[in-house]
Parts: C-alpha cells; structure tokens; sequence
DNA sequence: GTCTATATGCCGATAGAC
DNA sequence: GTCTATCGGCATATAGAC
C-alpha cells in the first residue's frame, strides 16, 4: 500500500475513533509509521486529508447499502436486513459520528460528503418502503420518505443509547422495536 | 451568580457546542470572565468542572421529561409531547452528543450521568408505551422497552439527521415516520 | 518522496503573590 | 478566592536536507 494510501486509511480508522477534533496529525504519521513530510507533500494539511478519508468512508458505506438493499426479497425482508446487518455498535457509525464535530460542521467541504452519504441511504430506503407500501407489505398511511428518516435515525440514535450504556443491547431493543412497528396487524 | 457556578454553566455551553475533547479550560475561562485560579481552586481540573457540569445537564434534562410525561393525557398524546418537544434540533442534545467523544467514553465516572440520563428516559417511556398498549391505545404485539427503545434513538438520531444536512427537515420527517408507525390502523 | 529540525501557539496544570 | 507567571508537552505547519 502507498505511503498516500497508508495515510487515508489510518485517518479513517483515528476519525471514527476520535472524531476530527480528537485526531492529531502527529497521532496520524504514527500510527502510520510515516514521517511529517509524507503528509504535508501528499496533502495540504490536515483538513484535506480528513477531506479524502471521510469521502472514501462515504463512499464504502453507500456501497454497502447498496448490496444490503439490491435483493429481491420482500421491502420488509430488506428493510430488516439494513437494521440487523452486522455492526460493530459500539464504535458507532463512521459517518454519523462526524456530525457530532464542530469542526465538521463548521466546514461546508467536510460536512458535504457527510450529507450527501446519509442523504443517499434514507433515499434508498425511501424507495423500498414505498415498494413496500405499494404492495401493501406496509400500512397504506405510511409516508415513505418520513419512515425511511425513521429507520435511519433509529440506526443512529441506536449508537447513542449502545455506547451511553457500554453495551449494545439498548441498539437491538430499538431495531426490535421499530420492526414489530412496522409490522402490519390489520390482517393476517 | 457565584464564581462557580459560572463555571459550570459555561462549560455546559460549551460541551454542548463543542463536546469534551473540543472544550478547552482557556476557552471556558474566557467565556466565563474568569483567571485560571478560579478554576483550579473550585475544581481539581478539567475532568472535574465537566463532571459537575455533566450532571446537571442529566439533572435538568430529566426534570424536562418529567415534565412532558406527567400529564393525563393519552399514551399517544404523551409520547408525542415528547417527540414534538420544542428543540434547537440543530444543536443536537446536550447528553447525547457526550457518547460520541471519546474520552468521556473512556472514563467510567464523566460516562455514568450520560447513561443514568438516557436510561432514565428510556424508561419512562416505557411506562407510557406498556399504559398505552394496556389501554389498546397501541398494537398488542410491542414489548414497550423496544419500543421505547425506538423513540428515544429516533429522537437521538434525528439529530445526527438534521445536523448532517444544516436543516432540521429530517428531524422533523423521522419523528412523523415514527408517529405514522405508532398510530394503529387495525381499528377506527 | 520522505525525512528531521524548527517554529508558534495552545493544552492542562502548578506556584505563589495579593 | 482570585489573579498572574510559568511549565513541559502537544498541535499544526514550514524549511530544507537527502
């Protein structure tokens, strides 16, 4: 792997970890047994290459939304296939924990692919529910774009109640919770 | 207002808008009109201030659920009360955001009010559920912990919704999602 | 391309005057 | 109780040798 490639995917694993704020270039060239130099050649500093690690981040995560929702199960199936994938839960997600950094938020460049990842996953999920709704797998009063925002809220918010407790049992309560939701009980 | 307790109030602010790792003691001392002394005579340090500060951030934030959830209205009415809470949704919650910075996450004692607060949360909607499902308010099916479950994540990661995209929309659309979910539609 | 040396300023804390 | 002075170390970046 390149010295350039060591450096994103060492960034990737100190964002998740400790977020923007919390992550040191020195922390970084360590960790990736790499000189100051390297750095500053390959990348302006350390804005840019948090910059091309969370679009990298972004980029793997969407991928894997597409795979989990490219089957050709029931919208159900599929919608209960994103919330039971497996997770490390308590290390979050590496994308939603950014919203947390102020510096994050502060930058209209690092929050874009942020947004435009957690945009594209409620999309995708739009779209199975209201496949789902069409074929009347859910109740018929259902907004598509409203459940999806739920779904993956649940997800995020999951994070938040698994790491607060240390465990990730809080996590797989609210997923059970959001699926027996979803259920329909108005006919067999 | 007293020297210290300006400090705890300042440190609330800014744990909120910057979390643990993005609060530094200068930044709260310049906030707070105050020499360095006055921290280090109050407080045995940063991990200190932020733990006073921490908890009554947990203290109020459970007086305010109290305050939604103890009223005689339906189930549904209560936990939409909760979930249509006036909020400056873009700031994101003041305990929540704590379990994404890592040292509040490696230290036992700043994690304990997070958690004592989420969990207290959790379980009073609980209640509220398990009254609404008694009452046949809500489906028979939900086991009211998952459900409660559920709530507070939409809530806690409506946030990260919101935040990623600089607009409170997908707050607002993951809560409609849940309520749509939460309504019964097997009964007039 | 990668390294080490160096620079400025902030981090978190301590010392001690008043 | 509150202040200023001071400390060793890290954060972020630049300079320049190889």
């Amino acid at each position: 792997m390149s010295t350039q490639e060591r450096l994103i995917e060492t960034t990737r694993e100190l964002l998740w970890e400790r977020g923007y704020v919390g992550t040191s270039p020195k922390a970084i060239l360590q960790r990736a047994g790499v000189g100051q130099g390297s750095m500053y050649h390959h990348f302006t500093g350390k804005p840019d290459l948090a910059l091309a690690a969370i679009r990298r981040t972004g980029e793997e995560l969407r991928a894997s939304v597409d795979r989990l929702l490219d089957s050709r199960e029931s919208a159900y199936g599929r919608v209960e296939a994103y919330l039971l994938r497996e997770r490390d839960v308590l290390r979050g997600c590496p994308v939603g924990r950014l919203t947390m950094d102020p510096e994050v938020l502060a930058s209209d460049e690092l929050r874009a692919p942020v947004d435009e990842t957690i945009a594209y996953v409620r999309d995708r999920l739009a779209t199975v529910v209201e496949e789902g709704v069409d074929r009347g797998e859910f109740a018929a009063h259902l907004v598509p774009d409203d459940v999806a925002a739920a779904i993956v809220a649940t997800v995020q918010g999951g994070y938040v109640l698994a790491r607060a407790s240390g465990a990730t049992d809080a996590f797989d309560a609210g997923v059970r919770g959001l699926l027996a939701l979803l259920r329909r009980t108005d006919r067999a």
